[in-house]
DNA sequence: CCCTCCGCCGAAAACGTTTGCACAAAAATT
DNA sequence: AATTTTTGTGCAAACGTTTTCGGCGGAGGG
């Protein structure tokens, strides 16, 4: 049916050892059988069956990112990252979606059980902390953005908490005392690390909790715009709003923007995640950028590492985040 | 050093012929011998090398989505579909991004070339039409949302001129005369064609073309803004505007916006694609709704057929697109 | 009682590579 | 000139499966 290795051999009159060697660049064949060799390959139009290499070489050089969809902008970033760091090894980035089902997402790292692809990396899992655990002791799992309590896996993050805190801290610096939290109900860790960091930031300021002011809802834009109206019919109005995403924030700016509010003067705003319509959105979101591209590199990076190496490194790297200050907070 | 099916069947007390007879849930296995294998597998967390499998049966039951990166938010629910229709036939999809380079993308074909893939969509390529043909007469290759012209290629798409004209007609059906366009200078069928729909509204109502009305910039919001700017400051100003993506025509309302202008009344905007974010900025932006979820899964759908087939269908399929009427249209 | 058939199973070939080993010829060293 | 080293090459094993083929034993029909 197809063309193999043994076609080319014949074409050009040598074994297919040699083939193979010239094909794999190896240094001892003459430069005759090389010259044949190549020549066989392009009349006969050869490219090599990696499934027979891989299977003998027992490595397919190729990595699977698992994200829930395509949909969360900020992927694209830490995907060019992890396809940068994997081209500098000789790698390729696949990538799969979950489809936010932990069954499938399972299924697709039977990829790796299959040794279909040599590591993955999960970006927001779907699965429980304890699962992802247990598979990360053999196989080469890391996960990225996304950390998980008590997973003994290669992470690579940012400080949630911290870069909460550096949020409202920012609103407070600001003068504002009264700062609503958007957040969603969905409990992935880093809502509520960014939580906690709220928490902490209106602590450390001597500013009492006030349950009212957080809104629970999910991660679409609407969602946003209901948490707004919500707190801006409260009997005490907040004078800020923290986001959780960008995404969220920009919902609730649509509200705000509806009932005539002032941003950036009578209310404050601050997202989370720098996505791209952030600075397209009018007026221009004050929000958290994420390293995107430096944790797909370094994850990759660690995961290669990981991977060559006997000892497995589990640790995790925390990568320095930044407030984007715009127009949304008066600046 | 891992687990293979001949450790199972040590462990079974069977032939390897019969692990894989009971693992590949064949008939004639007796109850005796499957439960014993399904024991050994569970026991020893044993997973089929998948390497091994697809050489011998030379075939991978995989479809590689070729994109040029995540960030085309509408690329999302095209690749739901393909999901969709793959899994139907039992097959997976994987993703990988061309970062708009063609040669990366040739290299990513390689997956295809070299059996680790048995079939590749091609959604927005940037290798060019004839080598794209070349490759698809030995190949199992489709195309997606975007075609090329001269392209012997399967594929599906929408009529982007007819969706062009229905925009524009739309806009003339609301008394304007006077309509902009802003479009891309990179010249891609999809753009082309919508460009001439345009023509051909303004034509079949007797409106003469205005050379000074259509804008050449880029895919991003910015460029929107400028074309924006520019044909408000033209002495005719425009009474609409289409835009060939609502990216654009969202940058391009950005400027009406912080110029005051009454966006549904004054000028009209028409954007194209709907995405997501379409909806969430306001005004509400009308726009051409395509069938991407549709054209996904039939994509696939068809690629599978021909897979299987001996002959290979090479048509151009085109999806029926729909207009979205929001308050930039005034409705 | 013999023959046939069927259910179940194992041996071995095959898929397309890479690579260790052997070996001849050529080159380099005595 | 005799020895050793280097260079280039081919043979064949190995990677982990699936699947064909044939065999064995027992059941059923004559």
């Amino acid at each position: 049916m197809s063309i193999t290795i043994k076609d080319v051999a014949k074409a050009a009159n040598v074994s297919v050892a040699t083939v193979s060697r010239v094909l794999n660049k190896k240094t001892n064949v003459s430069d005759d059988a090389a010259e044949a060799v190549n020549r066989a390959v392009k009349e006969l139009g050869y490219s090599p069956n990696f499934l027979g290499r891989d299977l003998r070489k027992s490595e397919t050089r190729r990595i699977l990112a698992i994200i829930a969809s395509t949909e969360q902008s900020f992927y694209s970033e830490v995907l060019r990252g992890m396809e940068e760091a994997a081209a500098v090894k000789g790698y390729d980035v696949l990538i799969a979606t979950t489809r936010d089902d932990p069954k499938h997402e399972m299924h697709l790292l039977g990829m790796l059980f299959s040794r279909s692809v040599d590591g993955a990396v999960l970006l927001g899992p779907k699965l429980d902390s304890e699962t992802i655990s247990r598979l990360g002791e053999n196989h080469n799992i890391a996960m990225c953005l996304e950390r998980l309590e008590n997973c003994n896996v290669l992470t690579v993050t940012i400080d949630n908490v911290r870069a909460g805190k550096d949020a409202v801290n920012y609103l407070i610096s600001k003068g504002r005392r009264r700062i609503g939290l958007i957040t969603t109900k969905q409990r992935s860790q880093s809502s509520i690390d960014r939580e906690l960091g709220y928490m902490q930031a209106l602590e450390e300021n001597g500013i009492p909790f006030d349950e009212r002011l957080v809104f629970y809802g999910s991660y679409e834009a609407e969602s946003g715009t209901k948490g707004c109206e919500a707190l801006m019919k409260l009997p005490e109005k907040p004078d800020a709003i923290f986001s959780i995403s960008d995404m969220i924030a920009i919902g609730a700016m649509n509200y705000a923007l509806s009932t005539g509010i002032d941003i950036g003067k009578e209310v404050l705003f601050f997202g989370f995640d720098d996505i791209q319509y952030s600075h397209i959105f009018v007026p221009h979101l004050s929000t958290v950028r994420q390293p995107c591209f430096l944790q797909g590199k370094m994850v990759v990076e660690k995961l290669i590492e990981n991977m060559k190496s006997e000892t497995s490194d589990k640790s995790i790297y925390m990568l320095p985040h930044s407030l984007i200050l715009r127009e949304t907070t008066g600046d």
